[in-house]
DNA sequence: TTTCAATAGGACCAAATAGTCCATAAGAGC
DNA sequence: GCTCTTATGGACTATTTGGTCCTATTGAAA
């Protein structure tokens, strides 16, 4: 969380460590105002409040609301790859992908399925608005596979899942059973659904784990 | 479409024919202009306007903007439930489920992936905002899936289905893959993640499937 | 210490947008 | 045909909100 090259600004001829502290301040309100109440009903004027800013600054930094928003979409996507980074690139094993399964529950459920996915959300209000945002979004669900795909690569490599699984289908079968959890469980603020969702891409990838005794069967 | 009981009004003393109509024209618009924009996105004169309306209309038939938002609400999910009654009421097999599948899917490739799910993107865009909308949203994903639910009891009664198939669950880890296949289709404007997606769900069905040859496995 | 660009404060502006109101037309029931 | 409620048109208002601008302050480099 406390990353600070995540909000450093593209493009500046001279920038001080004041004003790559005070575009992280927006970024970090924006992102969590804009979590809660999505893009669109979250104003200016709120970030600037919560960030503790003023017009301004939130000009001088970010050319105009839209702006802000493809920013804090690369910010939220480099925060996501950054957590998921670490609980997926050591994945090895079906009970590691077990682990990280439950580390996403449980974080949702600290919420009881409120907000959902700060990427999936964004991206089901921006897509159809902001094609630079989506196409962002887009790139990050596509890292965020990846993550999930090499370590299915790393299980099959390794003899624990069977020849013929596909890692990159199932890693997409798999963000997608994540992404509809999150949103029936922001639905029914409650966490279960996306248990359940969850729960059925992880015994399909079972079904495809190579069997210690007997031949593995259709 | 062309269901006019649908658009009803809650509550009026006397209501025309008329007045029908133009409630209904008003649904309609907000119907097609929020599925593209969003709801925070689309404004009351953007409605006005799609409708061959006016203002004073708009107020005569809804309170304000959040009751309009509501009676979307409802108004889209008796249309997609009516939709997918017509699709699954008559559910009894494997490849009516995959018919089913396809439909879906070929539906959503014409807008390559554009749009989403009407229900999905209202659930993530007002759940955490209008508790009456969330609650409204998540009865008719409660309705939808026992469409599905219903039809996998049937399966599973005539023998079909493993007597351990779980329907409710079964169901529900369905509606999650097609959600989050909505959601992904839409961010990648490709309607292939949702392909993938629903086909992981699928396959797990598949192998919960009464084996004609043999015992079925775990 | 001086200088000057970067940073910050916040009043102000203009457009968008939700919502009000009143006059008029339409049409159902008597 | 008369009457009275419903339905409609559209101007008008108030508020919100994105965006501008001018001034002051800070701090790093010369």
């Amino acid at each position: 969380m406390s990353d600070e090259q995540v909000a450093a600004p593209t493009n500046r001829r001279r920038i001080s460590q004041r004003g790559i502290a005070t575009r992280e301040r927006i970024l970090d309100a924006a992102n969590r105002l804009m979590l809660v109440r999505g893009v669109n009903a979250t104003t200016l004027d709120d970030i600037r409040e919560a960030s503790q800013t003023s017009k301004s600054q939130l000009y001088h930094h970010f050319a105009d609301k839209q702006e802000l928003v493809r920013a804090l979409v690369k910010y939220r996507g480099a925060l996501v790859l950054q957590r998921e980074r670490a609980g997926l690139e050591r994945l090895r094993s079906f009970s590691g992908l077990v682990r990280w399964r439950n580390a996403l529950v449980q974080a949702n459920s600290l919420n009881n399925g409120k907000y959902g996915c700060g990427l999936g959300s964004m991206a089901l209000e921006l897509s159809d608005q902001d094609e630079q945002a989506r196409s962002s979004l887009s790139e990050t669900f596509a890292a965020w596979e990846k993550l999930i795909s090499d370590g299915l690569h790393r299980m099959r490599d390794s003899g624990l899942l069977r020849p013929d699984a596909d890692p990159e289908k199932l890693a997409t079968g798999l963000m997608g059973a994540l992404q509809g959890g999150y949103l029936l469980a922001n639905a029914a603020h409650d966490v279960a659904p996306m248990e359940v969702a969850l729960d059925m891409a992880l015994d399909h990838i079972k079904s495809l784990l190579v069997q210690p005794s007997g031949e593995p069967t259709r």
